[in-house]
DNA sequence: TATAAACCTTCCAGTCACTGGAAGCAAAAG
DNA sequence: CTTTTGCTTCCAGTGACTGGAAGGTTTATA
């Protein structure tokens, strides 16, 4: 299977398979012609990198998957281990972000809006030491 | 005030405020021993910059945040309008990363996670077509 | 059969926002 | 006077791609 065959077949492009592949995360044949022949495993793993990538996990987190996901005697206390541990980031990243949406209301609120120069959220911006 | 001063009073690292400059986000006096010498002015578009980054404003957003707290003819609108982009971005990285908790959280209760290869989680990533 | 188009290859550079490190002056402390 | 700290520039790397140039291959069409 050619690279663009494999790309619409994972939803991954071109670009990103190549990439993958020149940091050794799939290994593709090799034609005569010098066009890389992707096996349906190696179209599969694509298509875990591309589902685990979606879910946020990290390339080296998908090169942890898929070391477990090739080794037939994983347990499946790992796999889910690391799926935990995306979880919690996910998590974390979750609730930074709404630290930051609460602050902005707030800054957003305090600001009147029209065309006068003066603005709370400017004066906030300069005000105090960042943290 | 040298580079390091600059750094404790505003809380962003020396590589990072080098960086600003480098950028033409702020441009520091020089002294005659080639040392950058920061005004108390440009203390304080250090300060806006740490507190916008903070928020998560990204470093454009925080370059014409910089020219409308130097426009002294600016109407406080424009800086809420920016406000509020960065506020509507902030709520649309928490519904996917909210979405995103809710997959990874199904994928984990499906996985028993013991000593056995079978793994819903890699099933599930190796099924279908990500998108 | 000629040619055009689509597809493949590699390599280089750029993105964003820094960050680390090396090599070499300048200033402050002991 | 020496050590330490602080400053300078420059180069390279991060993560995960992405764009583009220059060129070879295959396939479709006139």
């Amino acid at each position: 299977m050619n690279i663009g065959t494999a790309a619409t077949q994972t939803g991954l492009p071109v670009k990103t398979i190549r990439y993958y592949e020149e940091i050794g995360l799939v290994t593709p044949d090799r034609r005569a012609n010098g066009y890389r022949d992707f096996s349906e495993a190696c179209v599969e793993q694509l298509r875990l990198l591309a589902q685990a990538r979606h879910l946020g996990f990290s390339l080296e987190e998908c090169r942890r998957l898929l070391s477990l996901s090739a080794d037939e005697g994983r347990a499946s206390r790992d796999v889910r281990a690391l799926a935990l541990q995306n979880l919690e980031a996910v998590r974390e990243k979750i609730a930074s972000l709404s630290a930051l949406e609460a602050q902005l209301q707030r800054l957003i609120a305090q600001c009147h809006g029209d065309d006068a120069p003066d603005c709370a959220i400017l004066d906030d911006l300069m005000g105090q030491r960042g943290n």
